[in-house]
DNA sequence: AAGTAGATTTACCCGTCGGTAGGTTTCCTG
DNA sequence: CAGGAAACCTACCGACGGGTAAATCTACTT
């Protein structure tokens, strides 16, 4: 089990501060390289130029330091993509804009991704929560663009209330994607926006105009 | 943590194949109940009925069953899907009963896919191997539908060339919807299929026709 | 009945790793 | 220059869990 190396140049009596954020960003890289379990307190300490006890005098125990990176990486990610955003644009600008901010951020930080989403994922409990928090968020934005985008169409006042759904189902979308990237880096991210944008969209827009492949015969 | 119960009545002196069902039965039932870290030998023996050094003299090490159970569990599902897809239909019919095979098998065997896919892409190494392998084989089968259908609506020959990468991507996005589907089990699987059915195929068919969704800025 | 091979167990070892006790150094404040 | 608070370390503990040694038990063969 090959450790991380590159541990930063030990600096002496730093303040509270700043020794939490090379913790963190020494957790990140280790949870992200070797799994929750698999990662050892030591070597995060190791990397991170910093004795084991402080970290757990600063950031408890190991799952809520996991906690706590998921936290921090979440927090990054939903501000660069509200960034990327126009507020004034149309629906499905601002919906593009969102997309390709997400893969962008995702594809600067696979490191954070990896931690963030698909070990988080793959543990249960505790660490899911934080997830779900910020998958909700991210719900109730793409829902507004979906059901101004839908009464802006036209589309009955029925049919708006399946909008939640669907903006679950694109935010699941998008994460997936995004999950599956990782194993296909040398797919452009521009290129998973536009899939993305196409199926969510057109499958979005065609339900309404009714104009979506069918089987034949089932 | 919670420990599965309901271990099989303890009948005695079985012959090794049966044994060996029960104990990889069990394993998969612990496995993608705890995962792989936190699911213990002691725990799958006692669940399968069976002591420890069995598992051992029969299956090798924690690994070593962790992988026979992937790769039991792919086949398995291959199966699934080989008996579902007829082979004398159009490649679009094909695609999409290999679909509806697919997800009407995860929907059923939603643990098989939790240890099959879930775990072992989170767990990195040997693990992921054996599902290289399976996909391997899916991407093949795919891209012979592709090809077949691209070739018949009279896309060149060059275009040709990137069947293999959408086929992967076909797979891969399969894939991760299943995985999604995991932590959405409200929607049925049909519309999943049709969702992907729309998703590659128009964005397939359309990469000919030249109509998709594009950003008018940007 | 004896022998043999495979099925099966109990009981144990020991490495790893999360977590902590308790002390030491540095810096700031009055 | 006290003196105290906060930064920081070495060294250790204890449990959990993978893995094994060495027997024991049953069933089939000759």
């Amino acid at each position: 089990m090959d450790a991380i190396d590159a541990r930063q140049g030990r600096v002496k009596r730093l303040p509270r501060e700043v020794r939490e954020r090379q913790i963190l960003d020494a957790a990140v890289r280790v949870f992200s390289a070797h799994g929750y379990h698999t990662a050892s307190m030591d070597e995060i300490s190791d990397v991170a130029g910093v004795s084991k006890p402080m970290i757990y005098a600063y950031l408890g125990s190991k799952e809520d330091l996991f906690a706590a990176c998921i936290r921090r990486e979440a927090t990054l990610m939903m501000e660069a993509i509200a960034g990327g955003v126009q507020g004034d644009s149309a629906p499905d600008m601002q919906l593009w804009q969102g997309l390709r901010a997400f893969f962008s951020f995702v594809g600067a930080q696979r490191d954070s991704w990896r931690v963030l989403h698909r070990q988080a994922t793959s543990q249960g409990g505790p660490f899911s929560d934080e997830l779900v928090a910020m998958r909700g968020r991210a719900i109730e934005l793409v829902d507004a663009l979906l059901v101004r985008s839908a009464t802006k169409q036209g589309m009955d006042e029925q049919a708006t209330k399946g909008t939640s759904a669907m903006a679950a189902a694109l935010v699941g979308a998008g994460e997936s994607m995004a999950d599956w990237w990782v194993d296909h880096p040398e797919v452009p991210g521009r290129t998973l926006a536009t899939w993305l944008m196409n199926l969510v969209w057109m499958g979005f827009g065609d339900l309404v105009e009714g104009k979506v492949w069918t089987p034949n015969e089932d």
